[in-house]
DNA sequence: AATAAGAACAACCGCCGTATG
DNA sequence: CCATACGGCGGTTGTTCTTAT
């Protein structure tokens, strides 16, 4: 009859979980293609895969987000963006579906009325219509190129509407890692890992260790590319790093009395 | 009680990068 | 070097559940 197997599709039943999950169980899942067939299901791999993954595995959460958890994806989305396997490293035992998912239906309007919420206080301030000097000209972003003079604002205002917020650490080259002032780069990056390294130190430290960065010679800002720093060490932070994720699409870092810019990102 | 609308969840699809022959 | 298979990922769709009317 019919050569060619047609693969079942649509949700798993109860047999088929026990089926799989006693095959993986013993035999470990190798390679997904050939489950179905040794498992004895009608599924090709990539759904076997899926459904192990997603549901199956061992170690897996399941129940309603905390709210520490939605914290956490709130704060890693914005380092990130929807890349959801990443944000999932960070949260043990969810998936990167279920947090898609919960963006989805939940978070992302969360979000969107957050923003609007601040944006309609910009776009509407209170009526003692003062005009702020940091008033951004949002026309003249919609209908004329900016002069030279409101470039970096109107380049804030357009990475803010459209690039990512971080530049990150595999867009980077090896070459830039060694560019130009290999030397000085290399061991401010190391001082930089070092700075950032505060899992085990307090903000004392990481203070200390500010200073001694501001000792090197590099006066109060520092700006060397690339620098990188661990996204757990962001949230970490107890300077509420994750605040300070930069419109310009760097990370502004200011711990104590010096600041510099982040273009990479440990992940 | 019936049902429509919205929310939440589960799974599929297509694309891409990598490994292998 | 090329073709193919596979695994992984993100976007999207489909299904089920819950709530409001």
């Amino acid at each position: 009859m019919g050569c060619k197997q047609k693969h079942k599709k649509g949700l798993w039943s109860p047999d088929e979980d026990l089926k799989l999950k006693n095959y993986i169980f013993k035999y470990g899942h190798g390679c997904w293609s050939s489950i179905p067939i040794n498992a004895g299901l009608q599924r090709n791999g990539k759904s076997c895969r899926l459904r192990w993954i997603n549901y199956l595995r061992p170690g897996l959460k399941r129940g309603a987000f905390s709210f520490e958890e939605e914290e956490k994806i709130l704060a890693l989305h914005r380092v990130l963006g929807n890349k959801w396997s990443q944000i999932a490293n960070h949260l043990p035992g969810r998936t990167d579906n279920e947090i898609k998912n919960h963006w989805h239906s939940y978070l992302k309007k969360r979000v969107s009325k957050l923003a609007e919420a601040k944006s309609g206080e910009l776009e509407a301030p209170p009526s003692s219509s003062k005009s702020t000097p940091q008033d951004p000209s949002f026309e003249s972003l919609e209908n004329t190129e900016a002069s030279s003079t409101d470039t970096d604002q109107s380049m804030q205002q357009i990475d803010q509407q459209q690039l990512p917020k971080v530049l990150f650490a595999e867009w980077l080259s090896l070459e830039q890692f060694n560019g130009p002032n290999q030397g000085s780069s290399s061991s401010t990056a190391q001082h930089l890992k070092y700075t950032f390294d505060y899992g085990s130190a307090n903000s004392e430290d990481s203070s200390a260790h500010a200073q001694q960065l501001n000792g090197e010679a590099l006066g109060n800002e520092i700006h060397t590319k690339p620098n990188f720093i661990s996204i757990d060490d962001m949230l970490r932070s107890p300077f509420g790093f994750e605040d300070q994720i930069s419109e310009s699409g760097l990370v502004d870092y200011f711990p104590g009395d010096f600041n510099f810019s982040c273009d990479g990102l440990y992940l």
